[in-house]
DNA sequence: TCAAATTTTGTAAAATCGTGCAACATACCT
DNA sequence: AGGTATGTTGCACGATTTTACAAAATTTGA
């Protein structure tokens, strides 16, 4: 591993993340904490990113912060992505909608695997794009500033023209009544249209966000062919779920 | 084996890999590592490549580039984006390539201006979405793994429907006889295809690309409404220019 | 305030780099 | 052909850079 891949990777990271830690770095990269805190200052003194204590942030002031609750779901996110990885097989067809979950699945594709990645979200596209075997096509459209996704007729349109083997759909809320609801109607239409694209559809939440809904349903629970949450597909939790004929992992 | 067949060798190494290890290559090519490192070195200086310590990496990789004379040409760049932003203007509808220039310029666009950006540019659009006023409209299609833009049918056929005021065009070099040229041909379909859905193109270069070509031609020099560098507009290199009709900024 | 996590500082080992030099090959000239 | 000039290659050596580990200092959060 060079010094510079690694510049390139946290430089990388913290631009689709806006936040990483050191120690996760490490890690990764498979080097001491030592090595990636002398990569921080140095990428901090050219002003790449700005290194705080703990890790490093995005050096350019940003609109929205992350909330606590997002740092404490993160683990439960990373579960669930490294569950939905082995969906994944080769020479398929993958449409990813947005969210933290989908850019976590979207980091933990192993590296030797080939297929192609239909997404309309920018953060996810920039993390497919450092693999070297995934093609990765965007679905362009009227970029939504606080979702970083294509929005609006355009992404719609080429949505209309493609058929995925699966689709893994990001955030939301999933009620056993309400179905599947979110809070914006732009992402509603552009998540319908994703569902009408895919062959199977499987949902990507944590716990928290199931049984509890939204302003705008996107579909039934019915519709929707798999759920994957961090919780065992025992848990009572789940249940109801499972009654009603989804596939739970 | 040849010194240009190892030149060849690396390059293309460094091009499908993205990085090599020089150590690597020496025990591949059974020639002492002394060699490869004069060889890199010679690479180096002729930009096919960027050597790092224990090796090198993708020159067209140089998005987060850290090198001096790379610091020195930034400035370079940060002149030009300057220059370029006095041209937007309320209202206007952009047509935004990709390349480090373009992306210096969606980040020195002050605060509170209103219009309308079209890109095919990852970096560019992650910059713009930024922008409190700003609307970004991302040209979807396949998405190229070194230059971080969308290439192909999709985002040629979507720059077919639309005509916006004025484009700016980052990367290429540019002759007085061989016009605006690139090395890569896909690269060339799509700038041809953003120069026919603009009224006027604007080409931002630093003068290292003046007087210079690659393989292919984007258009002929004539067909360039405006060029900005970071010289004066009287600096003799630029006369020839001026003479053909471009409006130097 | 205390304990845990993180940073700083120093150090030693390993890897890598630059340079001079001799051996060899190639090009050029007579 | 012979000789000279030029360029290339591999090796040796010291200089430099990079890295991991350890101990002390600092910051963080409860």
């Amino acid at each position: 591993m060079l010094r510079e891949e690694r510049y390139n990777y946290i430089v990388n990271e913290v631009k689709i993340r806006n936040r990483v830690l050191l120690t996760d770095i490490a890690r990764k990269l498979n080097v001491s904490e030592d090595t990636i805190r002398r990569d921080l200052n140095h990428l901090d003194e050219q002003g790449k990113i700005k290194k705080v204590h703990g890790g490093a942030i995005s050096s350019s002031f940003h609109l929205y912060s992350y909330r606590e609750d997002q740092i404490y779901a993160h683990e439960h996110k990373s579960t669930i992505a490294s569950k939905a990885v082995k969906l994944l097989h080769e020479n398929c067809v993958v449409l990813m909608s947005g969210g933290t979950t989908n850019l976590e699945l979207a980091r933990l594709i192993p590296d030797n695997i080939r297929f192609t990645v239909f997404t309309p979200s920018l953060p996810v596209a920039m993390q497919l794009i450092a693999h070297p075997l995934v093609e990765t096509i965007f679905i362009g459209g009227r970029l939504s500033k606080d979702a970083q996704i294509a929005l609006g007729g355009d992404a719609i349109r080429t949505l209309s023209h493609l058929k995925a083997d699966i689709l893994f759909m990001g955030t939301g809320n999933l009620d056993l009544d309400s179905g599947l609801t979110e809070f914006d109607w732009e992402v509603v239409q552009l998540k319908k249209a994703m569902m009408e694209s895919a062959k199977k559809t499987v949902v990507l939440t944590i716990s928290e966000k199931i049984n509890s809904s939204q302003r705008f349903k996107i579909c039934a629970t019915s519709e929707v062919h798999t759920l994957i949450t961090e919780l065992e597909p025992s848990h009572s939790l789940l249940i109801p779920f499972r009654e009603k004929g989804l596939e739970l992992i």
